[in-house]
DNA sequence: CGCCTCCAGAATATTCTGGAGGCGGTGCCATATT
């Protein structure tokens, strides 16, 4: 670590112990900030033997670094019975808590939060001590005191964090981790030794992003602390601040090593063996990279996760095991136009032996195929999530012998399934009814975090799957992001790249018109162009002409993309900032699949953000919406515990058919009802002549119950039918369907309903309704900061994503715009650029530091500006820009590294240059 | 951001103006109608 601290304050234990009461209390404070514990109990030492009265909160906390926790403990307990006050409280139930006593440290909290009711730090506390004892509602509830007392502070994040943490949810702890690091950017500081908590939780999660932020974050305190410590010890003969860099406070403990993706040792019998099948039923000569680990783990019936780069063969992964074991492979797939491809795709001889069932096919179609299928010629099936709904096509596929459960698009799971298509949540129960066989997940996208929740809505469990990480670094692609600074330089930018990249490629804007406007602009200039969203009858059509050549650019919503495979697609521009940075390399992921050369860059604006993060901030469900479907709900199936409410009620309540179904399953999670399988509205049967079934005493009895005889027909609603019985409706379901098949009954069953229960409702469903909205919106705001922080990085970018989605590290790609490579297209036109109004920023930062309302009002020529601000010869430098637009340039030089915040003394905040942002602001023509 | 919509009030009895507010995208299944 080189010199020690004290040095490095140019001092000596007995100096400090020598200084007035006040700054001895600071060099310790600074001290044991930084981990330097020896130091600090020999400034202490020294102290008292210079007769200065004691510190024990300092001095505990010094004996704890140095691994005395007894006496530290001690230390306070004696201090606390003479009458110390607040901050050796807080600090020894710290320490107890450290010290793994939290019964110790309740009765310490109480104490504390009897006379300090109103203080965010001890609720804080309060959360982890519950915790700490395993009582998950107390820790809840003291959570939601906290929130209520403090909703904006960084304690109300990190205790949230901690619960989520404490339950196993790791991906929402994540997101409330981010929130405190964002919220501390802000207003008010995370301790150090908050941040290096926080670190620690981020290595563990495997977040390397954020471990550098914060380490960044702890370099620059680290000096600016340094540097101040010493202005204080040594008067105001300010020496330089040093650049050495931050002692890394180590966490206390190793961080738990990350899930590894080490994929099994593969034998070289088996692997002869499996190529050997890659050849005889698919014909190919090999087997590329990955797949032998893939199929080799599948076939021994392990669980596995596998992300794999776009066009590593992921299908064959599982075509190879469904076609060369015993049993059925039902593939889960999100898109008819996908399970229709992969069937289209297989060799004549397998094909016979897939098949995909959807929508698209009528109701004989479909009962042939289930036919084919109970009677085992059929070796794959495809189907989407919502098919799981239906408990006759988990018969059918269990009857045939389910050899495993594929999901394919796996991060669909979790990217999909909690707002989007709330089936992809069941996955977990049908899967636990099919008996629970292996699953194999395939995706090409899934960050650490990402895996966690497929792990968890598919097992529920976590560390039960074998992950598998192929190489997801794809050398081809140029990377780049441009900043523009409005809406004609964005268009110009698209105009020129579109124009500028030989071959075909894909525009992506965010809303349906923005498609429009800009494939018409594009085609004035001459450019084969068309848009393609949702929302267009003719889709294939655009499709196709896109695959032919016919139309070179093809502007589009995210609607356009999974599965397309077309191999020399050149380019790809984003319009503005993409939903994530897993879409963002799901999207330019498209372009190169040859391995050519091809160029994807993101053009975006300051405002992409704000606006992004306003989107989510406001979130599609809300508590009225819940509350509607539940009243709904209630009033379907009335007085009794279940039944039957057709979708269009759930639908009609909320006002669209998506929110309506995300709605029941949030109801479902908090407990305050259970979904079952969908059933058929209504029945009719018929007893054909002469039935071999009457000799069946089940049937007979059924029969019995609904008062058919030998050859009488009944039909109605399946609810009074089962009423009839003492059956579940999933039992009588599937009773009917057997004896249709056994051929004992004519069975015709229409129309679909949720099988609703009633549960008693719990306590807390209300506020843990509330609790995971705002996750979400936690969640889906993390999203957005992280791709925004993708695009203003100055990082290599392939690095970056390399970190973002857990694959292997390189240091520089070389091609990317951060590692040097240049787009072919010139730098940045004339006109009052983004140069000159971030300059303006800068000097105005130059000539003094300004609080962050005060420079925004200053450059905007605001009269609420201060006095001494409008004296500023930059006041009014922006004039032309709104305050909004000013506070993100602002915000963004942050994020670039040319200013800082500073906290004051009395808890201010202001901004000044770093020494980055005052070679930029003297340069004069900066780059960028 | 910048554009659109909505609304209130003004200038004149229906249009004009200004300000404020808002802004999104992905697909199954089923059922009813063409």
């Amino acid at each position: 670590m080189g010199a020690s601290l004290l040095e490095q304050l140019n001092t000596s234990a007995e100096a400090v112990g020598a200084l007035p009461v006040e700054l001895t209390q600071r060099v310790v404070d600074f001290l044991v900030r930084w981990e330097a514990h020896a130091d600090a109990l020999a400034c202490l030492d020294a102290a008292a033997r210079a007769g200065q009265p004691p510190l024990p909160a300092l001095h505990a906390a010094a004996l704890h670094g140095l691994g005395h926790a007894a006496a530290a403990i001690d230390l306070l307990e004696r201090s606390l019975a003479q009458g110390a006050g607040l901050p050796v409280r807080l600090t020894l139930v710290e320490l107890l808590l450290a010290a793994e006593a939290p019964e110790r440290a309740t009765h310490y909290l109480d104490d504390l939060l009897n006379r300090a009711a109103g203080l965010s730090r001890a609720w804080y506390l309060a959360v982890l001590v519950h915790l700490a004892r395993g009582d998950f509602p107390a820790a809840q509830s003291a959570l939601d005191r906290l929130v209520a007392l403090a909703p904006e502070s960084r304690y109300a994040s990190l205790g949230a964090l901690a619960l989520h943490r404490a339950q196993g949810d790791v991906v929402t702890a994540a997101a409330y981790g981010a929130q405190a690091l964002n919220r501390s950017a802000r207003d008010e500081g995370l301790s150090v030794a908050e941040l290096v908590q926080l670190r620690a939780f981020f290595q563990a999660t495997d977040d390397p992003i954020r471990v550098r932020i914060i380490n960044e974050r702890l370099i620059a305190r680290f000096n600016r602390d340094l540097a101040a410590t010493r202005a204080a010890l040594h008067g105001a003969e300010e020496a330089p601040a040093p650049q050495a860099a931050a002692p890394e406070p180590a966490p206390r403990r190793a961080a738990p090593t990350p899930v590894t993706a080490t994929g099994p040792e593969v034998i070289a019998a088996e692997r002869r063996a499996m190529e050997e099948s890659a050849r005889r039923l698919f014909g190919y000569p090999s087997l590329l990279p990955g797949q032998a680990e893939v199929v080799a783990a599948a076939l021994r019936g392990e669980h596995v996760l596998a992300v794999l780069p776009t066009g590593a063969g992921k299908s064959l992964c599982y075509q190879l095991p469904a076609f060369s074991g015993a049993g059925v492979t039902l593939v889960i797939s999100p898109l008819i136009a996908l399970m229709k491809d992969q069937v289209d795709n297989l060799p004549d001889a397998l094909r016979r032996q897939a098949i995909a069932i959807s929508s698209m096919m009528d109701g004989a179609a479909l009962r042939r195929a289930l036919d084919q299928i109970a009677a085992g010629q059929i070796r794959l099936v495809y189907a989407a999530p919502e098919r799981l709904r239906q408990i006759g096509f988990l018969r059918v596929v269990a009857q045939a012998g389910l050899a495993r459960l594929v999901i394919d698009e796996a991060h669909c799971v979790s990217v999909w399934g909690h707002d989007f298509r709330p089936d992809y949540l069941h996955l977990r129960q049908a899967h636990r009814d099919l008996g629970a066989p292996p699953v194999l997940a395939m995706t090409a996208t899934a960050p650490p975090r990402v895996r966690q929740d497929i792990e968890r809505q598919l097992l529920g469990t976590q560390g039960a799957m074998r992950v598998l990480v192929g190489d997801i670094f794809r050398p081809n692609l140029q990377l780049a992001a441009l900043r523009v600074r409005d809406d004609d330089e964005r268009i110009h930018r698209l105009v020129e790249l579109a124009g500028a990249q030989k071959g075909c490629g894909i525009v992506y804007a965010r809303s349906r018109r923005r498609c429009e406007e800009v494939a018409e602009v594009l085609r004035g200039r001459g450019i084969r162009a068309a848009h393609y969203h949702a929302g267009i009858d003719n889709r294939d059509e655009v499709q196709d002409r896109f695959m032919r050549g016919e139309v070179s650019v093809i502007v589009a919503t995210v609607a356009f993309g999974m599965g397309i495979d077309k191999r020399d697609i050149r380019f790809i521009l984003h319009d503005g900032l993409p939903n994530s940075v897993e879409g963002y390399y799901q999207e330019v992921g498209r372009a190169g699949r040859d391995g050519q050369h091809s160029l994807c860059v993101l053009i975006y604006g300051d405002y992409d953000e704000g606006s992004l993060l306003r989107l989510a901030g406001r979130g599609q469900m809300s508590l009225d919406t819940l509350r509607k479907v539940y009243g709904a709900i209630q009033q379907a199936t009335g007085p009794r515990a279940m039944g039957f409410v057709p979708l269009d009620v759930v639908t009609a309540a909320a006002g669209d058919s998506t929110t309506g179904r995300v709605a029941l399953s949030m109801l479902e999670q908090v407990g305050l009802l259970r979904r079952r399988y969908d059933a058929p509205r209504t029945v009719s049967l018929q007893v054909p002549r002469r039935n071999r079934g009457v000799d069946d005493p089940a049937f007979f009895d059924f029969m019995q119950r609904m008062g058919l005889d030998r050859q009488s027909a009944v039909a109605g609603e399946f609810g009074d039918l089962l009423a009839r019985t003492a059956m579940q409706p999933e039992e009588l379901e599937q009773w009917l369907l057997a004896w249709q098949a056994a051929g004992w009954l004519r069975v015709d069953l229409a129309g679909r309903d949720a099988v609703i229960e009633l549960l008693d409702p719990p306590a807390r469903a209300g506020s843990d309704l509330e609790r995971m909205i705002a996750d979400r919106t936690a969640l889906d705001q993390q999203r957005v900061r992280d791709i925004a922080d993708f695009a203003r990085t100055r990082h290599c970018r392939h690095g970056y994503l390399a970190d973002y989605l857990g694959g292997h590290r390189r240091r520089r790609c070389g091609v990317c715009d951060n590692c040097g490579a240049t787009l072919p297209v010139p730098a940045r036109r004339g006109g009052p650029d983004f140069d000159a109004q971030a300059r303006a920023a800068l000097l105005a930062l130059a000539e003094q530091a300004w609080g962050r309302r005060n420079l925004v009002r200053l450059l905007a020529g605001d009269p609420a500006a201060s006095e001494r601000a409008q004296q500023s010869s930059y006041y009014g430098a922006l004039r032309e820009r709104t305050p909004t637009a000013i506070g993100q340039l602002v915000e963004s030089l942050e994020a670039d590294g040319l200013i800082s915040a500073r906290e004051l003394d009395h808890g201010g905040v202001v901004l000044e240059l770093t020494s980055r942002g005052r070679n930029e602001s003297a340069r004069g023509k900066g780059r960028r």
